[in-house]
DNA sequence: TTGACAGCCCTGTGATCACAAAACAATGAT
DNA sequence: ATCATTGTTTTGTGATCACAGGGCTGTCAA
């Protein structure tokens, strides 16, 4: 197991928040969780007040702890920042990348080729997410990685409609692009295949809001 | 008062961390903190690892959370960050700033060359810190100012020598140049300055570290 | 004199309890 | 019927206690 119970709330509630298994709006009460979990409402308490400080969660003082409601307008602002970011952490990251890192990144775009062929939205996001994470983290920068990180986390509650709501031929593969720049050590184009990649993402999200003002 | 004692240790923490009042590499002890201020070790708990979360502090599972020390490689991939996101917050900021809002800045700026002429590192720095959160703010993306306050909080330590070691002539004014661009309604001379303002600090910082090799 | 080992103390973690404020529901008046 | 108000339940917060792991020190052997 792990070290201590904080921690294991923490991974199983991120996990829960990157999967989109909470609901947006929802209240998630330290008792509940606490009883599923079989545990005290005390590491509960610790897991949540961090995803808040982190900005996965939002919670008033005195008050339950919520899942956030993502608006069109929030979607475009943490974009906004995403590109400047993620940007940022690949044409770094491309400058350092080793043969070895270039290596994972092909098998990377070879199983999201083959989840896309069977028709596995899971397990194609699952890949495109250690794609960009093992990319960025070439880039050497701790501080970075742990904002991308963070901004990914406020985008989890969306995923789930994802899953559910999305046509995957829509799903479109900048990725060659980024390993065609790599290949070629060109970190400038390799930034701008992943900018891409990320604008395409954002009009699909986009996209799901349109529908449901209809 | 505040709401709860949770949030207060966290502002008297964060304030301290700010104004350079702990030691890089200090540990911060539960029961110590708590016997200072009064209160059970709960909220301190709760308020360091909140800061801990937001990458203020550092700390390994069992063991005491300390104050990070910041290396001359740490310092550089932090401004990094702080540059793309600060000239982003400048650029969007000075489109939308308003003339109530020039009208703060420009009270800055005199407060701070006040402040310089009187010597007053400590009064620089704040008025300095209020002229780029008033812009940056203005950018209307929360979730970009919050990234930027958490990039602001892991450079705070290095601020205490500014305090003690640093000649106050090295402070250049590269505000005016910004407000002079939001005048003529330029951003991206605004961003300019901005990221000229921050790479100044920069090198400032950076040779702090070199007298200290000597 | 120096190295290793054992003991104690210090420190973070988790559980239980007590409390206050917020959310909810039922009841009453208009 | 609708809204305000009050009483009850729920929920987060803080304190105290018990526990376990790490670090430090003193001692003993080589």
């Amino acid at each position: 197991m792990a070290e201590n119970l904080q921690e294991q709330m923490y991974q199983r509630l991120r996990e829960g928040l990157l999967a989109g298994r909470f609901e947006p709006g929802e209240a998630l009460k330290l008792r509940d969780l606490a009883a599923r979990w079989g545990t005290s409402p005390m590491p509960v308490r610790g897991a949540l007040q961090r995803l808040v400080a982190e900005g996965a969660l939002e919670g008033e003082p005195q008050r339950s702890v919520r899942v956030p409601v993502i608006t069109a307008e929030r979607l475009i602002q943490l974009y906004q920042v995403r590109l400047s970011l993620e940007g940022m952490a690949a044409e770094e990251g491309a400058r350092r990348l080793d043969a070895a890192g270039r290596e994972q990144l092909h098998a990377c775009t070879e199983r999201m080729a083959a989840a896309l062929a069977r028709r596995d939205a899971q397990g194609y996001l699952y890949d495109n997410s250690q794609f960009h994470l093992t990319l960025y983290r070439a880039s050497g920068n701790p501080v970075l990685l742990r904002l991308i990180e963070s901004l990914w986390l406020q985008a989890g509650p969306l995923f789930n409609r994802l899953f559910r709501e999305t046509d995957l031929s829509l799903f479109n593969d900048f990725h060659q692009h980024c390993l065609d720049a790599l290949d070629q050590g060109d970190p400038a184009a390799a930034r701008q295949a992943i900018e891409q990649d990320l604008l395409h993402f954002r009009s699909i999200l986009l996209g799901l809001f349109e529908e449901a003002v209809e």
